[in-house]
RNA sequence: GGGAGUUUAGCUCAGCUGGUUCAGAGCAUCUGCCUUACAAGCAGAGGGUCACUGGUUCGAAUCCAGUAACUCCCA
């Protein structure tokens, strides 16, 4: 045989993908098939491949193959999204790697160099995911920042804002002073920081008595604008009411009560800064306090802070503690080791701040889109997301959509000299606008100034469903048509809310349908140690070293095997390494079969006849299995399932069970029914394992040149016979305990013994698998006789007696011992058995079928223990 | 601070409406084997008080309550 023994990936991988792009079998169109369309969640333009890409896409490529052989229309939309604040930060290093600031250059001039960078390094993913496999259908590739895609982010935004749904309002931000930009949440790093705990007292006014707060910012007490207890603390009753005075700047402030504060923390008193942290501006809220912003963007002092001013705000907190001391107003200081935020770019420490910004009003939009969730019109998988979702739904804060960043879509609003806003496409459109619905005659074009923010990136993927069909723009054309609803969407936990459920608004919004009909929410990817796999940790390995080491097959098994659904997956090479080895075992099943010579002359033999009968069954039983699993999103669960089929089942059983002797041919019907058997088993393994299954199919039979088993079509309508998988049950438990009963005799594998059966209770012997156990255990009689067989080494399976006689080798003692075991644990159960059915209360109320079970269980260890009995009353003689 | 989830073999997980599909799978481990497709393999074996404590029930991994630990999300 010229077959290597060992399977080598590397050399059929990148043939095969070539194969199928060459031969256009990712594209699709419309067409009068049912469709089945999975968008891909676009990665960063500024990401490379990790772990979690790989468990993903290998999870939609799964989906999307089964659908494509299950005769589907099927589309997998590739695409990129422009991570604003991600790419920013990158062209912005980039460029000042060339010596260039951000802040020296115009808006266009840097967005020139945003594309530029997006050119070069943007598609790197997508073309690693070729790498992986991926069926998708690459002309279609998309990108956020695609002019189509933009102008439907524009376009939404206007509709929103005409339908009163966005609005500019006040929000604290994470406020970087040195980068003088707001941060994102996910661009905040909290550290632990030993710092101090400052006591300082405020005069009651027209009092000689005083109310003591703590504080960690001594410096913004300069922008307090209210002194804080809770209504349950009895020991500040007496303040209330009354007024207090903010020490150094004497500013008279009311004290109030909110259940907000922690009556055991410091003092149970606590000062509000309402402009400068997120809690206080809250309460601030609640208790209609006014803001006092006392720093400037750089985090120095202002105007507003009274005094101090023009100082760093870390340079004042010394300074006020020193006057606050002077002044008898310090009462404390302890030591204190709290979480503060740090820029993820600069490390320079956040200052929450309040600013103006656009904002999407979230709960006429939410309403819809909890109710497909909870009413089952959209799936989760694993249903456990529902919970987490309807949370947050139904506690939805308004969406804070615009960025102060330039790489993204700019928000299309334009203010007149007098800061009047006009939402408009153009700046045409608005001067338009300006001119005759405002009546500004006086206005000139260049007096409009438009908006400097983009909108937030979650901002143009929420549209992703639709807009890469060009639906919001032409809602009812021939693709969007056709291809939405989509089908499936695989996605992380993570952003549920970010992307999934805006994604569920828009849709219900411009469609007026769901975007898609089940979410798969897969787990995430940890190393072993528990840690996310992270480029910043170093502790994700890459993918493609990965692919290169196992094989784009057995990384995929290694992603699938250990991923149910929602889990989190702590990744493991020895994954990948399973993965290769199962595709080491089919690649020498068809070595096997292939090495096998044919004669068109010799008959079926009939061990070989029911062999194929069974494993028929079998695989038409597994079939059915894996429907169920598939339509339960239980991919993991069934990858294992066709694992075992192969494995177990049709290289362990049923390959040796028709395995011609030693150089001996095969027969022709046994081979061919072998050849389609192995045939349908890769087609039930090619959407897990693309590439050595199309490997194998070729090898299986003469292909066309234009074959591949990826559109070779799947039957899953199956039906099975039961009875020959019971029977089968039954025979390979004896076929067990002879390969049990040869290694205790010590019999070698090679010499013929002779087994005896003896059946019980009247019991009709059934021959079906007699060739079969004959073969494999190397039995030249198969006899059925009615009395026991002395001299014999024996067993049981459930009430029939098997003797294999081997003179001498019998140890009676051992033999007793045994048996009485047997025996006792035997009659253990049944006695349970018989405790339930003695028992009123169980056989009044327990269903009958139970009841039956319970009965059956008392007859089958009756008769067992009979069979025992009699058989150690033998031995003993 | 609010919410959700998890806890079953060494590891990762199944276990639906309580009752032999009730304690299971894969991997790992151990013991034999270079048996003529595969040592990336074959044939076997061991391994769990189902987190803890109570309760409901004829019967609980499964239902309820409490406790503990971990995880995630929102703030």
């Amino acid at each position: 045989m010229n077959i290597p023994s060992k399977y080598e990936p590397l050399k059929t991988e990148d043939k095969w993908y070539k194969f199928w792009m060459d031969n256009g079998f990712f594209r699709s169109v419309p067409d009068d098939r049912d469709p089945y369309c999975i968008v891909i969640p676009p990665p960063n333009v500024t990401g490379v491949l990790h772990m979690g890409h790989m468990l993903n896409n290998t999870l939609q490529d799964v989906l999307v193959r089964r659908a494509r052989m299950l005769g589907k229309n099927a589309l997998w939309l590739p695409g990129t999204d422009h991570a604003s604040i991600a790419t920013e930060a990158k062209v912005v290093g980039k460029l000042k790697e060339m010596g260039i600031e951000k802040s020296s250059i115009s808006r266009e001039e840097f967005l020139k160099h945003a594309w530029d960078w997006k050119e070069k390094h943007g598609g790197i993913i997508l073309e690693q995911l070729k790498k992986l496999g991926a069926s998708c259908d690459w002309e279609r590739t998309r990108f956020t920042m695609d002019e189509s895609l933009y102008q439907s982010v524009i376009d939404v935004f206007i509709d929103l804002y005409n339908k009163g749904l966005i609005y500019r309002g006040i929000r604290m931000v994470n406020w970087d002073p040195k980068a003088l930009t707001a941060l994102s949440d996910e661009e905040v790093i909290y550290k632990e920081v030993h710092s101090k705990l400052y006591y300082i007292r405020y005069r009651v006014t027209d009092e000689e008595d005083w109310i003591t707060i703590a504080t960690t910012r001594p410096e913004t007490i300069l922008g307090d604008t209210a002194v804080c207890v809770n209504p349950n603390d009895t020991r500040f009753k007496k303040f209330l009411g009354k007024k207090v005075l903010v020490p150094l700047i004497d500013r008279v402030i009311p004290v109030i009560e909110d259940e907000y504060v922690d009556m055991e923390f410091g003092t149970g008193c606590l000062k509000i800064t309402p402009a400068h942290d997120i809690n206080d501006y809250e309460i601030g809220i609640r208790h209609k306090l006014p803001t006092i912003d006392i720093f400037e963007d750089n985090g120095t002092l202002s105007q507003k802070a009274q005094i101090f001013v023009g100082e760093d705000r870390f340079e004042a907190r010394k300074k006020i503690i020193i006057e606050l001391e002077k002044e008898n107003n310090l009462v404390k200081i302890e030591d204190y080791v709290n979480k503060i935020g740090f820029s993820e770019r600069t490390d320079e420490a956040i200052e929450p701040k309040l600013s103006l910004q656009w904002f999407l009003k979230m709960d006429r939009l939410a309403k819809p889109a909890l109710d497909v969730v909870l009413n089952g019109t959209i799936k989760f998988h694993p249903a456990k997301f529902i919970n987490t979702y309807r949370h947050w739904m139904e506690n939805v804060r308004d969406w804070c959509i615009s960025r102060q960043l330039w790489w993204g879509q700019r928000i299309p609003a334009y203010y007149t000299p007098d800061n009047e806003v006009i939402v408009a496409r153009s700046k045409e459109q608005a001067f338009e606008i300006a001119k005759n619905d405002l009546n500004l005659k006086n206005l000139k074009i260049d007096d409009l100034r438009q908006d400097e923010d983009v909108l937030d990136t979650w901002f143009s993927s929420w549209l992703w469903p639709i807009s890469v069909f060009d639906g919001i723009r032409n809602p009812s054309n021939q693709e969007i048509t056709y291809y939405y609803p989509t089908n499936d969407l695989v996605t992380a936990p993570e952003i549920l809310f970010f992307w999934v459920a805006r994604m569920i608004m828009a849709g219900l919004e411009y469609q007026k349908k769901i975007p898609f009909k089940n979410v798969y929410l897969t787990g995430i990817v940890r190393d072993k140690l528990g840690r996310k796999m992270s480029k910043s940790l170093g502790n994700s390995p890459d993918p493609i070293e990965l692919i290169n080491k196992y094989g784009a097959d057995g990384v995929r098994m290694g992603m699938l095997l250990t991923s149910p659904a929602g889990n989190d997956l702590p990744f493991d090479e020895v994954l990948c390494e399973q993965g290769r080895n199962f595709s080491n075992k089919i690649w020498n099943a068809m070595r096997l079969v292939k090495g096998w010579e044919i004669n068109q002359t010799l008959d079926q033999p009939e061990y070989a006849a029911t062999s194929v009968q069974w494993f028929e069954s079998k695989l038409n039983f597994t079939i059915a299995t894996l429907n169920d699993q598939f339509s339960k999103y239980r991919i993991s669960d069934a990858l294992m399932t066709v694992y075992k089929l192969i494995w177990d089942d049709f290289c362990s059983w049923y390959l040796e069970m028709i395995k011609p002797g030693y150089q001996l041919p095969i027969d022709e019907v046994t081979y061919k029914k072998t050849i389609s058997l192995f045939e349908g088993l890769m087609k039930l393994l090619h959407p897990f394992m693309p590439f050595i299954t199309e490997e194998i199919w070729h090898h299986l039979g003469e292909r066309g040149e234009n074959e591949s088993i990826m559109v070779a079509g799947i039957n899953v309508q199956s039906s099975s016979d039961f009875r020959i998988l019971q029977k089968f049950e039954l025979e390979s438990e004896v076929i067990m305990a002879i390969r049990n009963l040869r290694k205790e005799k010590n019999i070698p594998h090679k010499e013929f013994i002779d087994l005896f059966i003896k059946k019980n209770n009247k019991q009709v012997p059934d021959h079906t698998f007699d060739s079969v156990i004959a073969k494999l255990c190397k039995i030249s009689n198969i006899l059925y006789v009615d009395a026991k067989v002395p001299d014999a080494a024996s067993f049981v399976v459930k009430s029939t007696e098997f003797y294999v006689p081997v003179s001498g080798l019998i140890d009676h003692d051992k033999e007793i011992i045994k048996l009485e075991n047997e025996l006792e644990y035997t009659k253990g159960f049944l006695k349970s058995v018989i405790k339930k059915l003695e028992n009123e209360r169980f056989v009044s109320t327990a269903p009958s079928s139970v009841i039956q079970k319970e009965i059956n269980k008392k007859k089958d260890a009756e008769n067992k223990i009979k069979v025992i009995e009699e058989q150690l009353l033998l031995l003993k003689r």
